[in-house]
DNA sequence: TATGAATGAGGATTCATTCAT
DNA sequence: AATGAATGAATCCTCATTCAT
């Protein structure tokens, strides 16, 4: 049994390619590649943090500093925006730790630390799987490519429990269990401003979980009727 | 430990207390509660299914069978429409079995009958406590009452784990993770509709999650470092 | 020359027909007469105040206590209403003392009462002829209405200064200026709030206007070049 | 006494920017500052002649020749727009001839010269003063904006009345009164197209609202009791 | 490449009016 | 006569997108 698909849930401070720098004068340099991550990365974060259908195009260009015709030159639509985005996030899989450690306490010491205040900063802090899962928006083929994502990192999840224990059809039905938990729990830490988890690194929550988790993960549990 | 709040996730009666007969021409008979009642239905699986933004009132009328400009009439706005489909949701709650079975099993019943293609049809076959961790729409004063709302079920949960075993703050962590679990599964669930889980009526998936559930709730449990 | 007619413009407390006694049951009375007074003094102080498109059908019937569909059936349409109403404006003048003195000093002390706070409770405490004068509402038969009411009330004005002394068409000259004069101050009055002109009943005041006054009317003044 | 600022009523100056010129094929010229001019104007015609109430944004859009929404863009929103006019109608003030002959002959020239069928073309040919007393529209902040416009322009009017032969409040009173026979004036020629005061050239109708003009603003005059 | 002006479709809401009771 | 439920047209505004420079 491997868990380390769940590596990539902490915090990585990415490569601020370019950064808005704040103070430029308003005539934006002529760099094709940097105005697309600009306003690709203000669209991660105003997608996960305020949703599709709230977040207009304008202030995604303004945070971007770009202009906001620029998003249909280089993403068609804010369709597509939206479809790049969610590719990011399932690329954001693929720069996981090639090996990891297949504990489930390692599965939930991500988790916690995704859900420090200060991890995933470019989708403001918010976990970025929350995007695959809350509001329906788009039309259909980024519907579509939503579903695809999901079922892939579901896979993915999937993949890292599979084993000489048990047959890939179980592995699927524990990696999306786990996947389930953890998203319920950041889905949930994310809707109660007012944090309901209490400490995020108490002892007690870090238990529960993890033996949640092990209830779900381990094959060879005791105890089960 | 009781569990009993969990028995109101399979409440799934439905009262068409006057659904719009089709076939019957124009003109919607007059009656003021059975419109209302409509409209609230139509808004309710409309949101639940495809989110508040996605949803325009003019498709909530023509699902009831009613004209647009009795939302406005009978809730003031599409947002006072969505705090009273919240409102009806927290209800919701009130309707469970005053005394329920205290066994991790119970909840999980609760959880994986809700996941049932006939489940919940007035939310449109969704679980509605989806509606309030999904897309964060609504003015300020609704989505105020969303927090609260999901406070108080929250909250629900826990009173029903507290007991002589634990004190207040601890049950009201285990209650959260025990929301988290549900709401991640429904949430996955929804969200792929090829089943994620297989068969709802597995009895491995039934193990797996009574074993979570378990661990999140049984505060005896042994073997926990 | 006399000017009896601006002698309507006294304020005059006119006879409750019926007023909404509040405190009574919401169930009304069957009376049509009653019932279409109210609306109609209700319309009258809401249009005088407020305008005739700021106003609302529903405002008026919840002054005057009834139903809102009352307004169509008695005067078949809004417009319908601002038409009574404009009527019922022209017949105000109907009530005027028979005979007047005809001296500038009686205008300008009927004007001048006018402009007093307790004036005219029936129109909002407003001039009524405003009415006739301020936002051109409603649709063209109104509008038609509108101006023969203003004619006629201005011609009431000339035939008051008609005499021995000047022919028809000069008459009317003076009349109307009379007329521009009167509503000119009821119209600034009502715009500024705070009073422009100073204490209503100001010595200054009333020497001025009278003085003016007498400039339209006397056909002998003396230094006229 | 001076009564220069009545000079500026005859300002019908009008500097077509960019008039739309009729018979073009659509796709309107890109000119930021043409069409904020050319919507601007249309709403002064529109607001002027029909009133703020039975004005619709898309009328001023069309009249402007330019997308509806542009006037969201450039002036925020229709109050917004008002807002625009009514400034605008006070700035006409500051274009006023600096000096001007003191003389009740001028503020009645000036009157007369306004009532003439083509003056104030950018006004739809009506005094924009009317603008100021007329239909009481907008929400609070323009309601507000209007007073103080309204307010200024009496006060404007003082000014010029003011000087060592009396005292401020006299002036306000004085600078009022006038104003309100010249609105008087210009709003019952207005209300009545068939022309109440017959001939605006009339020698008749000069001398008595130049003798009324003057029993207004002459401090020196004899007779008055 | 970047800008911002212009476009048009769509959305919520208001309101006078009609209709059934 | 009176009620209030239902209707549909009309209005302002937002927003993604396109076009010309």
């Amino acid at each position: 049994m491997r868990l380390g698909a769940c590596g990539i849930l902490v915090n990585m401070r990415l490569h601020e390619s370019s950064a808005p720098t704040p103070g430029e004068p308003a005539g934006r340099e002529r760099n094709a590649d940097a105005t697309r991550a600009d306003l690709l990365r203000a669209a991660k974060r105003r997608f996960t943090v305020y949703g599709y259908e709230r977040t207009t195009v304008r202030e995604i260009a303004a945070d971007a500093g770009a202009n906001v015709s620029l998003i249909n030159r280089y993403f068609g639509s804010k369709d597509g925006l939206l479809a790049a985005v969610l590719a990011e996030t399932a690329h954001v899989l693929d720069g996981r730790p090639a090996e990891g450690a297949a504990h489930p306490e390692t599965v939930i010491d991500d988790l916690l630390a995704g859900l420090h205040p200060d991890a995933w900063p470019e989708f403001g802090h918010q976990n970025p799987l929350l995007l695959l899962l809350r509001d329906p928006a788009g039309d259909a083929a980024t519907a579509d490519l939503r579903r695809r994502t999901l079922t892939a990192v579901v896979h993915r999840f999937a993949a890292d429990l599979d084993g000489d224990d048990m047959d890939d059809e179980e592995a699927r039905l524990r990696g999306a269990l786990l996947f389930a938990l953890m998203t319920g729990v950041a889905s949930l830490h994310s809707a109660m401003p007012d944090n309901v988890f209490g400490d995020t690194d108490s002892p007690l929550l870090r238990r529960l979980l993890t033996e949640a988790a092990a209830a779900i993960t381990d094959p060879h549990r005791r105890g089960q009727a």
